[in-house]
RNA sequence: GCCGAUGUAGCUCAGGGGUAGAGCGUUUCCUUGGUAAGGAAGAGGUCAUGGGUUCAAUUCCCAUCAUUGGCUCCA
């Protein structure tokens, strides 16, 4: 008798060894025909595989995580199947499911190359192969077993996969002519993968390892039924729309030229007034938590960074020394701004009543980015830091550390920024050898943000050997149009500058002690965020921030005039305001200026002019009325400091 | 940096061995209008750059530069 509990506590009880599919078709026929895979005792099984003992189980559909995964992971070697029929002599390397689809890493025989262009003709293939309702078998094999088979294969990069495991733990899956090595689970058929679509193809690495060899990976994603698959395109498609490249073109707040080089942004006046909002608004925050506003150049000393160790760690792979006329001097644009910001504190002594410093600024640095790196506005090689370092004693360093959270929800809260991941930066969990700093003072601050993070409640996870060599951090991750995650928001603890640049503060026993600095940046940089921010609003910012409020649309050139009234009347209103006087009718501005994602749309013609009013038309909304010129502009100044006020 | 793709007017894109096309935008004219596209005419391009093949290259080939989907990297 083996006993099932489902996760509702119910028990079924069973005869023999049972499979998950055998138990779905228990309960009900319809959810055995949907049901994906299954969890056995907290590990993700085949439908098909046996269950010998008493065990609770959960049964996943293409809702859950487990179910896609198994369906992804499925279609993974439906396309490995048909990429070997494609490309005999194809080497494989490992294929999973990722987040959205999946992908195969093949190497490709000699001269053969995969693009767009043959995308087709996969998955044509693979629908065919789909159609033979082929079983996907599970089955146990020992190390040697399965090192002959590669062998004799010739699939160099399975063989090496699978000398790495250990013996009585290797698993084979087999559909139609095709064999794989996998740890599974997987669908019980290929049936059940209705709809195919191969998205694109990239380099990458063997094993993710620079040196090893480039292999070809071949991205796709399938469906059970073909309506989803349309869905995902169409999704797809509006998350194009939502490009902040696309819309930094439209609205005109961004440029490229090539003449001034490669992943540097020129700002336009609207971009550049908006992000000008942006900086006001923090400045203003900062000054209510005791930040003090530096400034410093944008290159310095190569000495400077000979200290800080940017040097010795980037200086090869960065801008090069600027020469002078003066023999040997060298100087290096900065790519950061804390070795400027120390020689800020270090001039004049401080006593442990002063601390916590906080030296905040808007710091532009250059890096040399990767050219294959650079995207859009959110790679970039010269970027401006919404930056500030607080120099403070070891027992301050956790309520700083609060202090700077609470900065960063402020202005998550006002930008509606909700879904972000906050990932806690660790040392590795055992190797210590690349850190530097005691590692009495890495545990303290490790724990002091883990503790941080704690208190504040926040949605976190947390991530092994991603701390900086100086310190561990806190990362803000929010994620853009499509899915793909960016840090925003930072917080790092270092140990590092404060000690080579030898920083010191007198304390309470008149000694000479040594600041701890915490890095930060609620934006990350201004270019990053403002691109993430376009994604996420689709280019229709709050009304606080958005480069024009409200433009006038005079009806006909008649009240061009008027029309210049109200334009002049609420730009002394500080509305920020524009005039579309163009020899168009009505209907035409109304078009043009939505799309131009304007919020407010006045209409001024006859009835207007005659009662010193406006008609007001909503962005995306529609008509409003008619409104008083001056109860206008109260009713958008109260709307901006409602956005506004919760935050001074 | 590596693998794939792309580069034609301000923008979005079509075309193709005999030196260029559309729509939108812009300019001028007609029209003077009421809540998502009124009409007409004109201007605008070294077809990314440099080589090669050819009688002839924007088109074919190669290189470079830039953009782009990934990989590696990210102080």
């Amino acid at each position: 008798m083996i006993k099932i509990t489902l996760p509702d506590n119910s028990v079924r009880e069973f005869g023999e060894a049972i499979s998950g599919y055998e138990i779905a078709k228990d309960i009900s026929p319809r959810l055995a025909k949907e049901v994906l895979s299954i969890t056995v005792n907290d590990e993700v099984w085949d439908l098909q595989r046996k269950i010998e003992n008493d065990a609770s189980i959960k049964l996943h559909k293409w809702d859950d995580e487990e179910g896609k995964h198994a369906f992804w992971h499925s279609s993974a070697h439906l396309l490995a199947e048909a990429l070997e029929a494609l490309y005999p002599g194809i080497k494989l390397g490992i294929g999973p499911a990722i987040e959205y689809g999946f992908y195969y890493d093949v190497d490709l025989p000699e001269g053969k190359v995969i693009s767009d262009a043959d995308f087709k003709e996969i998955e044509t293939k693979m629908i065919e192969l789909a159609r033979q309702k082929n079983q996907y078998i599970r089955k146990e094999v020992s190390k040697e077993e399965a090192l002959d088979f590669y062998n004799k294969k010739g699939d160099e990069y399975k063989v090496e996969l699978i000398s790495e495991l250990e013996d009585g733990t290797i698993t084979l899956y087999e559909q139609g002519n095709f064999t794989d090595l996998c740890r599974g689970p997987h669908l019980p058929n290929t049936e059940n993968i209705k709809a195919i679509k191969v998205t694109s193809v990239a380099g990458a690495y063997w094993r993710g390892d620079e040196k090893r060899k480039q292999l070809t990976r071949v991205y796709g994603i399938t469906f059970p039924k073909q309506k989803m698959l349309e869905e995902y395109l169409v999704l797809l498609e509006e998350a194009r729309k939502r490009d902040h490249r696309k819309i930094g073109k439209e609205l005109e707040l961004f440029t490229f030229s090539q003449k001034v080089g490669q992943g540097l942004p020129l700002w336009l006046p609207k971009g550049a007034e908006l992000r000008e909002r942006l900086e006001n608004f923090l400045k203003k925050i900062q000054k209510k938590y005791g930040y003090q506003q530096v400034i410093a150049p944008h290159i310095g000393l190569k000495e400077l960074w000979v200290t800080s160790g940017h040097y010795e760690k980037y200086g090869k792979d960065s801008f090069q020394p600027i020469k002078t006329p003066n023999e040997g001097e060298e100087f290096l644009l900065k790519p950061m701004n804390c070795p400027h910001h120390c020689e800020i504190y270090k001039h004049k002594p401080h006593s442990y009543k002063d601390l916590p410093v906080r030296y905040a600024e808007f710091g532009t640095v250059y890096r040399y980015e990767q050219s294959g790196e650079l995207h859009g506005l959110t790679r970039v090689r010269g970027f401006t830091q919404d930056d500030a370092h607080i120099f403070c004693r070891p027992d301050q360093l956790k309520d700083e550390f609060k202090k700077v959270m609470d900065i960063i929800s402020i202005i998550f809260d006002a930008l509606d920024f909700n879904d972000f991941t906050a990932q806690v930066s660790l040392r590795h969990k055992t190797d210590y050898s690349k850190y530097i700093g005691s590692d009495e003072n890495w545990e303290k601050s490790e724990a002091a943000i883990l503790e941080a993070v704690k208190e504040k409640d926040l949605n976190y996870v947390i991530e092994y050997d991603e701390a900086a060599f100086y310190g561990p951090k806190l990362d803000f991750m929010v994620k853009d149009a499509l899915g793909r995650q960016w840090q925003l928001g930072t917080i790092q603890v270092d140990y590092n500058l404060p000690e080579r640049f030898e920083l010191e503060y007198t304390g309470a026993d008149n000694q000479k002690h040594r600041p701890v600095m915490i890095h930060r940046a609620p934006f990350g940089s201004m270019e990053r965020f403002v691109a993430v921010l376009i994604e996420h609003t689709a280019g229709k910012f709050p009304l606080w921030l958005t480069p024009d409020q409200v433009v006038v649309l005079p009806v006909s050139e008649k009240y061009n005039d008027y029309a210049k009234k109200v334009l002049n009347f609420l730009n002394n209103c500080d509305i920020r305001t524009l005039i579309d006087d163009r020899n168009e009718k009505v209907g035409k501005k109304i078009r043009d200026n939505e799309l131009k994602r304007i919020p407010y749309l006045l209409i001024v013609g006859e009835k207007e002019f005659d009662n010193e009013t406006v008609s007001v038309r909503q962005q995306g909304v529609g008509d409003k009325g008619i409104m008083k010129l001056d109860e206008f502009a109260d009713f958008i100044n109260k709307e901006v400091k409602a956005q506004v006020e919760n935050y001074k």
